[in-house]
DNA sequence: GTCTATAGCAGGATAGAC
DNA sequence: GTCTATCCTGCTATAGAC
């Protein structure tokens, strides 16, 4: 039996750690030596795969960060395709327990989202990945499922806000899990994921206009 | 008349650009060459002033994050002292203003934000100031004013849950402006605040349980 | 494709004159 | 307190052997 735990190829193993890297201390923060050491490899490689480091970072989105995404946004439509009857209940549902308690492992999803916080709030030529070809969709998708069940006097932009307002709800229990554990002294175990998701389903549900709420299940 | 536009004290100047520049470009990118140049004094200077780089990020935090974190809870508190009559709508009212259209000037909001949030996906010391003195002792006085508010059924954790969403959308409102201005098409000017301020309090009000709406004013 | 060796430079920090 | 000059470490990137 050959070892298979680590993959076989140097470039493979660059990318994986470069995005625990990056994903962990930043990306200034990080050194190719790190990253080649820890990788099994030799210090030239970043350079002969990737040309340079600022282009392995752009890569690690492309590789990694952005299949991930797609995997969160495939599980979304999983859960409401295997529904006969779509409520709002059921879409805000699906998205928060998608994003965290979803395909993802607990590892890979702290990495994701630390990722994605890092291109929120200082992007790079990476933002492009995020914001156009996965935010900019998604939320198109969302809202188009959505709105047919809002009120109609909810305008395209409050649609918008009140996704962002969900959205950010996800996102921070997601990244700044350690003032989250700091001030509920509670670990990110299965259950506590569970209330979390139990939560912001209650509350954006009756965010967006508590009457909606019983419409089905 | 004296030249007064640049503060007089190379250490306050020091501290000035370090925050700004620590706040766009995060610990690791920013050098201490390009701090010393830009607040026009002498390399040497943040040594001797501040021992270390790591201290002088400590020191910024001391004596110019934490200040203006007071600065916002002061607000808070003078919104909420100035009714007769606190209702929930009023104290979500109050805070949502106070972090984005309170005391502060948008340059220091987004300053604010910017460390807040560096802090809060990746803690350093600097953590404990963040942690320690503002988040846990504010979460504590707000859960205090507004559980009696609340249903009887909504337990200590439940509401430290709620107050983590309305901070979550705050926080994202705040720090996430590229994301937000991309997908809206709108600018940070006072209309765009004030109705996001609008959306947070009727999103949050709704999400802690519609019933409470009308309590007061 | 992967290595060693090293160029070339920028970083934080310090010593010591003023 | 503020400067100049400098040390030295550690970085990215490349050249060239294998």
């Amino acid at each position: 039996m050959v070892q298979k735990d680590k993959n076989e190829f140097p470039r493979e193993r660059i990318l994986d750690e470069a995005e625990l890297l990056f994903a962990r201390k930043g990306y200034h923060a990080v050194t190719v030596r790190e990253i080649t050491t820890r990788a099994g490899c030799n210090l030239a490689a970043v350079n002969y795969h990737f040309g340079n480091k600022e282009n392995l970072y752009l890569e690690v989105f492309k590789t990694r960060w952005f299949p991930r995404a797609r995997r969160i946004m495939n599980a979304v439509d999983k859960a409401l395709e295997s529904r006969e009857r779509i409520s709002i209940s059921a879409v805000i549902h699906a998205v928060a327990s998608a994003f965290l308690e979803g395909p993802l492992t607990e590892r890979e999803r702290e990495l994701h989202f630390q990722l994605m916080v890092r291109e929120l709030a200082q992007p790079t030529e990476a933002f492009e990945i995020v914001a156009g070809q996965i935010m900019q969709p998604f939320f198109q998708k969302l809202g188009a499922i959505i709105s047919p069940f809002l009120p109609g006097k909810m305008d395209e932009e409050q649609l918008m806000l009140s996704m962002f307002s969900v959205f950010s709800m996800i996102l921070h229990l997601n990244f700044a899990r350690v003032a989250v554990t700091r001030l509920t002294g509670r670990e990110y175990d299965a259950a506590f994921r569970a209330r979390l998701v139990g939560h912001i389903v209650e509350f954006s549900l009756n965010g967006l206009g508590g009457i909606y709420r019983e419409e089905s299940e």
